[in-house]
DNA sequence: GTTAGCATGTAAGGAGTTACATGATTTT
DNA sequence: AAAATCATGTAACTCCTTACATGCTAAC
């Protein structure tokens, strides 16, 4: 989840890590941040990886051998993402299993980045996501129909808002639906994305062949 | 937080793992559950700190040793919170640090349990997390004010929905707060100065009131 | 010239998950 | 008797956090 928004980011463009800190705090909407123990081990791998290069400072002559570099170097690393990180990026952004959505937020994540994914993966998410949701609702109205006197009323308050924004999210999923599927209808389907060459529908390598995706699909 | 919600729950009634699992589920709203890689070590520990004992069905003499325990006993195991479990929840359930407050999941359980928390705690817990969720607030605002041309409409949707989610639990706490508030009028308690080491029901284990009901709720 | 904020990293560890392995009981 | 559901547990692993360690740069 991390490496696919440090990607996210990094194809808006090319930033060092503490930047990329900030941003990262501002676009999952300051609900979570990640620590620095995380985040460089993560450009590490993804470094390593190949799908990110590092514009760095003095590339290392400069520092003579009795100035032994402590825990690392220092200075500003400038972070870029390469061909192959784009092409990484695309792959998890064409992803539309369960992983996408049944985790509140790695949706989040998702959905940030929604406009590097293609019309009908965003479709597939969304309504993926709305029937996580929907399920969760009908779990709470069910207890919370049941066990009026089971519990007491701070477990009770703890429902009651839980429901509440739970529907509220189904609310405003379902107003993201609709709003896809307008444009969808205004954009006849073969450019979605300005941004993205499609290639093919998403690629069907995706998340699982046994995923039920036959549902119907509304026009 | 797991061993918490454990023992919060065994101080109701014994419980074997499943059924725990089942409750706990129930507690956290159907938010989240737990899987029985965490519940049944959790488990353990709690026993090996003394925290619970088990009731274990058959005490072995049954099985003979052409049988041997492949994984180990079976059957259910029933669990039961000792003494020095409830005293350990208590000492939990006092605690009205930053760490009660700041994650939203980790809140979510200790007010699940308020009824075994004293008034005061309550209080200073409800408070502590309005003003973690009000500086949310106040990024999530600057944010969307500052923003409007540097996100796209997927960002800005997700900041949106976050600003209302987080608005809205600023005005359920506040809720909250209000009907402790007015709780705390109603019912005199003789030292309302939360300097007093408060151990209403929090008393070492034979001398407590039990947990059945803390105190009398005059409703 | 020192404090505050910018900037990079490592090591240890917490808190959970999935996948696996097994068996008991109830329903069909 | 097969299938579903109840029930218990381990091993390997993921993902992230905290605490630590270090140093640069701008403002006061």
């Amino acid at each position: 989840m991390l490496e696919f928004a440090i990607l996210g980011l990094l194809q808006q463009s090319p930033m060092h890590g503490y930047e990329l800190r900030k941003q990262l705090a501002q676009v999952l909407g300051g609900l979570r941040s990640i620590s620095y123990g995380s985040l460089y081990p993560a450009l590490k791998r993804l470094h390593a990886a190949g799908y990110v290069t590092t514009d760095e400072p003095a590339p290392g002559a400069l520092l003579p051998a009795d100035a032994p570099p402590l825990t690392g170097r220092r200075g500003k690393v400038v972070y870029r993402i390469t061909a192959e990180g784009k092409e990484h990026f695309h792959e998890l952004a064409g992803r539309s299993g369960p992983e996408a959505y049944d985790d509140g937020g790695l949706f989040g994540v998702r959905l940030a980045f929604f406009r590097h994914t293609a019309a009908d993966v965003r479709l597939r998410i969304l309504e993926g996501r709305r029937r996580t949701v929907e399920r969760q609702r009908e779990g709470l109205r069910a207890s919370l129909a049941r066990t009026r006197e089971r519990f007491d009323r701070y477990t009770l308050e703890l429902q009651r808002h839980g429901l509440d924004s739970v529907d509220r999210e189904v609310r405003w999923l379902a107003e993201l639906i609709d709003r896809e599927l307008v444009d969808t209808e205004r954009t006849p389907t073969d450019h979605p994305d300005p941004d993205r060459p499609r290639d093919d529908g998403a690629g069907p390598a995706g998340t699982g062949p046994g995923e039920g995706t036959g549902r119907p699909r509304p026009t």
